[in-house]
RNA sequence: GGGCGCAUAGCUCAGUUGGGAGAGCGCCUGCCUUACAAGCAGGAUGUCGGAGGUUCAAGUCCUUCUGCGCCCACCA
């Protein structure tokens, strides 16, 4: 047993890091003769810096892998990252400008061994900020989605697609950034709100007139290929088939009827775009549509745009709307609300191009995935999420895999001059099609999560047939953060259903999101999070991790910086809390047996329910209620009531029995509750089991707690129940007398209950209420020389002298609190509805209340009247 | 516009088969009681957003209104 500070501190994490990670507890083998239990780490990006979400992800994902990994599960936690394409793409291509290089003057090669450099040197911070919180991964098994075995499994991955015909090319309407000359995913485009302006004009329509429309973006004006009006719209019912002109290109297009269109908006007729705009898109397909291209990749006008060919869409737009107004069709300009969608990364203005791009088929794919959840094999820890799973999966859309960048999978598609694909894991030596040996590849790289989705087999090696596959796959929970349930649960489900025949883990865990003192989500762009390595700089990562979970991390929640110290503040109560017990076990045997207290049976009875519901709602992913009932426990039940108790047997004669009981069971109560709070806050409890006991090297592999009947007293926690209450009933008078605690007392009870539980509990009350003696006495105390207390027990005199007014008041506040509430349990039994299908238990429980304070209400009167 | 939520003590939040309203912080009172002042004991504070409904019983279930939040989409 060691000799313990003064005062917590959590100078020593590090340490116990390392030598968990020297002592390789972390690990997991496929095929231990254990049950496997397996959480995959949300792989963060691999250039990301851990924010205050990655923090409280992995506190809950440690918390249950610890959780399990001491139940006796072979409990694996396999943690890595990606390769972030775009956003580590952008932030090279950054780097390198200051160089005064482009990605293109270096060309492929060299750029991507620059990102390799780059990502060497910056990335893999996370994987370091990850461990400082505890995170209990087996390291020995970190993956990266660009390493070889991945990307293996990604190029099968997708070869296998092909060949089943799920993966096709296609032209399609694509957001497309002009800047970072990529297409972008719908999800990195952000929808900002800001001042825009409303062109309006009117094309000539054939014989005769006009028809008016109007516009955000006149410079798509060029490619316009209809003018669509709600097909019930009197006042255009006229023109419907009519053809109207683009004055500039001098294109005749015809006027459509489309329901899309909402005739109480603007002028009720809209230009349709379908090269440049996804609902125009969409109106194209059902009304057959030329489709017409305006821009290069750049942004600027092409040749279909006539004398703007080579113009940049901000001069075409100022030049188009010079044309119109000469042409006497420009109308007017007005200033509106508009939302601009932008890339997240670059937050330049997306523009809808058609492109040729590889597309996932997901209409198949995704039955499967949905299936899993209706029939309930895959759950939720919350059925709202579940929900938003199911919907996306119900309007699910062929997926986008393709991107305009260098870094991330290549995709293995082959051409050659002809334009024949030829689709291989390896480079094939001719066209498949014709031949030819000249082949080039594709371009284009796969979308980031085309990788991650391939995440919980791909990390266990498939495509081979590896015993970590078999054992570990399907994965026990998946736990993310809400907006990650599209991007990537979806797409996890579909692929591990595909691949695997299996879907790839049973339970899903969302955590909440974590907001600023202003209810404001916390997020990088922002720049309004914590640093949570600055918590734990500061107060450790314990105290983070208990501040996370003690207040439901499943659910949102605002980050209070009183949260954390009141984490701390507990942290400094159990290490306090294990110095009191070591200083009072230097004499401690551990052969030593003595009979049990009933205080002891009270605080093992308890603790034995503890252990009970702290593992039902750990296992029910509850971990906010799991939480604060152990720091309850501990901090109420342990320190500030069984402590107490036992002080006086601690204090009195060294060898009597009654006191190596009470250092027996200090010890094992203390140990029992540090296991539990083990998975939350791993440190402290680690230090201070091995200051308690020296058989056991770690508490992260010592077996958890396990409920047993023997241990529920029932009967010593209602006798110590009534004790507390009559500590507090003397409490109270001590603090209405004003008596200072050092002062002693002497107390009368009179129980009214038959057990003789007072007189066995002499100790406790003396030392929990300051008592120098306690008298224990069948018959009542005159009432002028005492104050007195009813509570369900007993009654209670403090002999004192008495100020009569005072005590009259009290007891008449104590008369009408008892009325109160008798007359509502008098309601209750009265009422015949309840009578008749309340649960016998209630209705006994009512009756006994009844009794109880009648017979306190009737004491209290007595001692009225003989004031 | 589509989807999912939230509204409980001054503040931040728990409250999961419907059965006497809770915690932390803050506030008031008294204590440096030999583990802990990062502490101990005691205390005050709520028409559980409004209105209906189901039920013997509603913070908890249903309807509706009001005010917020998040995700996705979007105005030609």
């Amino acid at each position: 047993m060691t000799e313990l500070n003064r005062t917590y501190d959590h100078s020593r994490e590090d340490e116990i890091y390392s030598r968990w990670m020297e002592k390789g507890y972390f690990r997991a083998q496929p095929n231990s003769g254990k049950k496997p239990y397996t959480i995959m780490i949300p792989p963060p990006n691999i250039t990301d810096k851990l924010h205050v979400g990655h923090a409280l992800n992995n506190t809950v994902q440690d918390i249950l892998i610890r959780t399990k990994r001491m139940q006796g599960y072979e409990a694996l936690w396999l943690p890595g990252t990606d390769h972030a394409a775009i956003s580590t793409e952008v932030q090279v291509v950054k780097a390198i400008a200051k160089e005064g290089l482009t990605k293109e003057s270096l060309g492929r090669d060299a750029f991507l061994e620059r990102v390799w450099e780059w990502q060497k040197e910056y990335g893999g911070t996370i994987v370091k900020q990850l461990k400082k919180l505890g995170s209990s991964c087996d390291w020995d098994r970190e993956r990266f989605t660009m390493d070889e075995g991945l990307s293996d499994a990604v190029l099968e991955a997708f070869v296998r697609l092909y060949d089943e015909g799920k993966i096709y090319r296609g032209e399609r309407l694509v957001n497309w950034c002009v800047k970072c000359q990529t297409t972008i995913s719908d999800a990195e485009v952000e929808h900002e709100d800001g001042e825009g302006q409303l062109f309006h004009f009117k094309y000539p329509v054939e014989g005769g007139g006009f028809i008016a429309f109007a516009t955000t973006r006149p410079e798509t004006m060029l490619g316009d290929t209809a003018i669509a009006v709600h097909p019930e719209d009197e006042r255009y019912s006229t023109l419907i088939g009519k053809m109207a002109t683009v004055p500039m290109v001098n294109r005749q297009i015809p006027i459509v009827a489309d329901s899309y269109v909402d005739p109480a908006y603007g002028t009720g007729a809209v230009k349709v775009t379908p090269g440049h705009d996804p609902n125009d898109f969409e109106i194209g397909q059902r009304h057959n549509l030329s489709i017409i291209n305006v821009m290069n990749d750049d942004g600027s006008i092409n040749a279909a745009g006539a004398h703007y060919n080579g113009l940049t869409r901000e001069d075409a737009r100022k030049k188009i709307i010079e044309e119109m107004t000469s042409l006497g069709l420009y109308i007017k300009t007005e200033k509106i609300n508009h939302a601009k969608g932008t890339h997240d990364r670059c937050h330049v203005i997306v523009e809808p191009l058609i492109k040729l791009q590889w597309f996932l088929k997901m209409d198949e794919l995704a039955n499967p995935a949905l299936e899993a959840y209706t029939s309930g094999k895959l759950k939720f820890n919350k059925e709202q999420h579940g929900k938003v799973y199911a919907h996306w999966l119900n309007i699910i859309k062929d997926w986008c895999i393709s991107r305009q960048i260098w870094w991330g999978h290549r995709i293995p598609a082959y051409y050659c001059p002809d334009g024949h694909i030829t689709i291989g894991k390896t480079p094939p030596e001719k066209c498949a099609s014709c031949g030819s040996t000249e082949l080039s590849q594709d371009e284009d790289t796969l979308d980031t999560w085309f990788s991650s989705a391939l995440w919980p087999f791909s990390t266990l090696g498939w495509p081979e047939k590896t015993p970590e596959l078999k054992y570990f796959y399907p994965t026990n929970v998946l736990a993310t953060a809400q907006e990650i349930i599209f991007f990537w649960v979806v797409r996890m489900m579909i692929m591990g259903y595909k691949f695997m025949g299996e879907l790839p883990f049973t339970d899903v865990f969302i955590n909440g999101t974590v907001r600023d003192e202003n209810g404001v989500k916390m997020s990088k762009s922002l720049g309004n999070g914590i640093d949570p390595l600055d918590v734990v700089e500061k107060y450790g990562a314990d105290v983070l991790r208990l501040t996370f979970a003690s207040n439901s991390p499943e659910n949102d929640s605002r980050f209070h910086w009183d949260r954390v110290e009141f984490s701390r503040n507990f942290m400094n109560k159990l290490w306090n809390a294990t110095r009191f017990v070591l200083m009072n076990l230097e004499d401690y045997s551990e052969n030593a047996t003595a009979p049990l207290e009933m205080e002891d049976r009270w605080i093992l009875s308890r603790l034995n329910s503890l252990t009970k519901e702290v593992t039902e709602k750990i296992d029910a992913h509850e971990l906010g209620m799991a939480t604060q009932k152990i720091v309850d426990f501990i901090w109420d039940e342990f320190c500030d009531w069984y402590v107490e108790m036992v002080k006086p047997r601690l204090y009195g004669d060294k060898e009597a029995p009654t006191r190596r009981a009470a250092q027996h069971n200090l010890r094992r109560v203390l140990i029992q509750a540090l296991k539990l709070l083990h998975p939350v806050s791993p440190f402290i409890t680690e230090d201070l089991f091995l200051a308690l006991q020296d058989k056991e090297e770690t508490i992260m592999l010592s077996p958890w707690p396990e409920y047993s009947k023997a241990l529920a007293d029932p009967a010593a926690e209602k006798a110590i129940e009534a004790i507390q209450e009559a500590v507090r009933a003397i409490r109270n008078i001590r603090a209405e007398k004003q008596i200072p605690p050092s002062q002693k007392i002497s107390v009368v009870i009179q129980p009214t209950t038959t057990e003789d539980i007072f007189a066995k509990s002499t100790h406790i009350v003396k030392s929990l209420a300051g008592a120098s003696s306690v008298e224990i006495r069948q018959e009542a105390l005159e009432l002028k020389d005492a104050v007195f207390a009813a509570i369900g027990g007993a009654n209670i005199y403090v002999p004192l002298e008495v100020d009569t007014e005072k005590e009259k008041a009290r007891l008449t506040r104590e008369k009408a609190k008892l009325q109160q509430e008798l007359a509502r349990v008098e309601g209750k039994l009265s009422n015949q509805g309840f009578m008749a299908k309340a649960p016998e238990s209630l209705v006994a429980e009512e009756r006994e209340k009844l009794e109880k304070f009648t017979g306190m209400l009737a004491k209290v009167e007595t001692e009225l009247s003989n004031l």
